[in-house]
DNA sequence: GAGATATGTCAACAAGGCTGACCCATTTTG
DNA sequence: CAAAATGGGTCAGCCTTGTTGACATATCTC
């Protein structure tokens, strides 16, 4: 009760860093932004007892279909067996199917059905509004910045990846591989 | 009929939301800004055997020395009992202090030590770092608008909380709050 | 003194990460 | 062709960090 403030152990009174070179506003404006952000989905997921985890599968099966689950497991950077125990819930509530890879036959193409495709939309849709209002506040110009931001914020050898998402204001995906 | 495209399920294989008024670009930078910039801080955690709860802990307890664990909870939108549980171990471990309130004497104020105070330095130094090298790729004036378009994705009912931050830079020690 | 409040704590449970071990089918290689 | 490597699936168990619910204790307020 009164003996945590033994030796060695003062309480420092002074505010964290007032000149210190730290980015605290950033910091902690990214800890708050990315909480709400994600906050929007988890309501609607929770209607089908999905969480955060089915929500980055659907997204990404989704926006890059027919991907594999080696190269998916790529992009979310988590284990085979994480990924499993959710993959496994979306194809049976039928929201992602797999199709046998037509070249390789181990493979597993993923791809959303039309009900998987609902509920990403409707997963992507609250996300977009808040991010529209939030550029509308900014100053709907600084898309690009902000953007240019995010990316840069990214490990440099992961931005490959996002290179490699379709844009999402033009073509698509499942057309030719580009080698062989 | 183990096959999973069985009636009703047939995958669809144009990519998401090719004209879709959704913001995925950046839905998905969020994603991996987001995962890249808390994975600096996990690895120095990972050496104390602690944890992302424990980093957010460390963090507000440096910033607003003396908060209250009630200020705390409210902060963190986390229950009692989440907190208590990170909390008993960074007060065991000498990186926090509680101080029973002066006025009322049934709070705790809590307040870093010098380890405390350490550590959650050597945290967001890196997460500086990776900030200040994204602004500089962004263009380093970019770090007011920035700053204005992560705080407009918060919940306007939660900003009040970080207005109610110290500012970690420039003074208003000495008129008044420059404005948001 | 009674009741509200701030905090602490016990117990149980869930999500979603992880590792290790193994299996099967298929492709690649020697 | 046989053997090894690869893509994928699965079982089992562990960890962290969130959740509820129920209480205990000290202290403040009325």
């Amino acid at each position: 009760m009164n003996r945590h403030e033994a030796a060695g152990e003062q309480p420092i009174r002074t505010a964290f860093a007032v000149g210190d070179d730290l980015e605290l506003d950033l910091i902690e404006l990214l800890f708050f932004a990315y909480r709400d952000f994600t906050s929007d989905p988890d309501q609607i997921l929770s209607v089908d007892g999905f969480g955060r985890a089915h929500h980055r599968v659907l997204h990404f099966v989704n926006r890059m279909p027919g991907l594999t689950v080696a190269e998916l497991l790529d992009v979310l950077k988590i284990t085979k067996q994480s990924l499993a125990r959710v993959l496994k819930q979306l194809i049976d509530t039928g929201h992602i199917v797999q199709v046998q890879g037509p070249k390789d036959r181990r493979q597993r193409e993923l791809y959303p059905t039309a009900k998987g495709r609902e509920l990403a939309f409707a997963l992507a849709l609250p996300q977009s509004r808040r991010i529209r209002a939030a550029l509308r506040e900014t100053g709907e110009d600084r898309r690009e910045v902000i953007g240019r931001f995010l990316k840069a914020m990214v490990d440099p050898e992961l931005r490959a990846q996002i290179d490699r998402l379709p844009d999402s204001r033009s073509s698509e995906r499942d057309g030719e591989p580009s080698d062989d």
